[in-house]
DNA sequence: TTATTGTATCGCAATATTACGATAAGCAGA
DNA sequence: TCTGCTTATCGTAATATTGCGATACAATAA
């Protein structure tokens, strides 16, 4: 059916699964990487960094834009890009939790 | 197309998106938290646990196993689930120096 | 006005994902 | 052996993702 049965799920486990999936993409990391290594707003240069068609940039920026994690602003001709501070945090948290759920206890296996 | 260009990206950036997919579904975060809350080798309640099909489970449980992220031991009859510590703290480092890229500088857009 | 430039969107093709019923395979007990 | 139990796999349907050429759109420059 291809389609995710969010209903069962809680709102956590939800929301912690669409932000992973908007970074669950070497294009989109690249992206990101780019945008925080720059230190600042990034116009969109990307398409000469990466190797993909302005198409397909467009596309995974307008992915990454949906999910809360980056943030354009319209600079006169061309758009710049930045990590959306609060989204950024709410990742940290929300992995963080996550992963510390674990504690490499339990001797199994 | 359909098919990720993978060649285009470094090995880092891959394995990372791979990792990240591999828990970007709202029923294998639930799994996994069902595993680390056991804290112990889980076996297949798991479809008792959650509301999807025994069918569905099997199939999210393979996707972790080929991520690495669990392991399965046949223990008689059923089989028993626990986190791979390894996958783990490799998981833990990889994500954790890539979300600490981000130092919220930047006064921007 | 007419280029030109930078982005976004459309539409398409190829492939991947999600979910599940049906069924198979493996093991333990009667 | 036969039966029941647990898990894996197959096949299928519905939907999502990925990538890109073509094209539209908005803002500036000539």
């Amino acid at each position: 059916m291809g389609l995710t049965k969010t209903e069962i799920f809680t709102q956590e486990q939800n929301q912690l699964a669409q932000l992973l999936k908007a970074m669950a993409h070497p294009a989109r990391i690249a992206i990101l990487q780019q945008i925080i290594s720059a230190n600042a707003c990034i116009c969109g240069d990307l398409v000469d960094e990466l190797g993909l068609a302005q198409a397909t940039i467009s596309q995974h920026l307008k992915e990454l834009k949906n999910a809360g994690i980056i943030q354009g602003t319209i600079e006169g001709v061309s758009v710049c890009y930045c990590i959306n501070p609060d989204t950024w945090k709410l990742l940290e948290s929300q992995i963080g939790d996550f992963l510390k759920l674990y504690k490499g206890s339990a001797n199994c296996c």
